[in-house]
DNA sequence: AGGTTATAGTTTGATATCAAACTATGTGGC
DNA sequence: GCCACATAGTTTGATATCAAACTATAACCT
């Protein structure tokens, strides 16, 4: 857990007073939770997707184009929630490292059909794992009666707002 | 809402197939709708605080400078869950357009205090009275019923992930 | 067929972020 | 006082992201 309330004043003979911070409305605000919660959980992801040597981004991407092959680039950007030109780097450094195989489709030659390569299902099987773990940890948090009304919730949010 | 299902295919007609992306275990799993619900919604914000011309990010950090007023920039960072060398061009930024003053502390000359300035409570009003709407429509999402609850699980995530 | 419009992907420029190295200052042991 | 260590903030280098401009190809309309 990062420490938040880290604030500490000196008194006049130097001894620490711990003074915790006050967050006024951020603190019953579902955005800025929203925030630190994914912030949190992202970071702890990254940090156990590392110790098997790849990039948390990866893992979603990976997964999108195995269950979907042939997908093109711009499919698995809007599945993906990111826009198309940052997917750019993402694929090359997947073909490149052997991962994915990208051809040009024969009726539309503007796109690219995606498929993991064997080498590309050995990593996501990996990385499967490790989130499985990951997902494991958010579900002692969240506990079994919450869960299933939680994902709704996020889905919702996802699907729904702007 | 962002279109998500996307995928056509054409026919030996032309005509178009429509067919939705399969997500597999990404369906289900907290992280990844976390990820997607935190991204939209932000995005949302945005929006909303660009139309005022303000940067989304400056606003949980005008927040917080104004109720811990001589707050420190680390302090400030931990706070904000952000890295303190993230807050360099971001407290900068607020200093050269007089939203917030910054000054030596006596005692400690390497800590600054922060402050916020008339100008930047100006500010910080209009950005409060944005962040208001965005809460309600996130509100109206989630449900009062189920509100104080999804809250309590973010907050918990945040707290003892890792 | 030819011109207009739409789409797939890349490039470019801007922003936000982190981590590690760095500078300046402060603290504590001896 | 001096040296080792700690802390506040900045700088630097890397990554991820978006949006807008761009290139190439395709579809559509007359």
């Amino acid at each position: 857990m990062r420490k938040v309330s880290g604030r500490v004043r000196r008194g006049k003979n130097g001894e620490a007073i711990a003074e915790s911070i006050r967050f006024g409305p951020l603190e019953y605000w579902v955005g800025f939770n929203l925030r630190m919660a994914q912030e949190h959980a992202f970071e702890a992801f990254s940090r156990r997707s590392q110790e098997i040597g790849e990039s948390p981004g990866r893992f979603a991407t990976l997964t999108l184009i195995a269950r979907n092959p042939g997908i093109s680039q711009t499919e698995l950007s809007r599945a993906n929630g990111r826009d198309k030109s940052s997917l750019t780097p993402v694929v090359e450094d997947l073909v490149r490292r052997g991962m994915v195989e990208r051809k040009r489709m024969r009726e539309d030659r503007r796109t690219y059909r995606l498929n993991v390569t064997p080498a590309g299902k050995k990593a996501l099987t990996m990385l499967t794992r490790c989130a499985r773990r990951h997902e494991r940890v958010l579900d002692g948090i969240i506990g079994q009666r919450d869960r299933k009304r939680f994902l709704q919730i996020l889905k919702k949010i996802a699907a729904e707002i702007e």
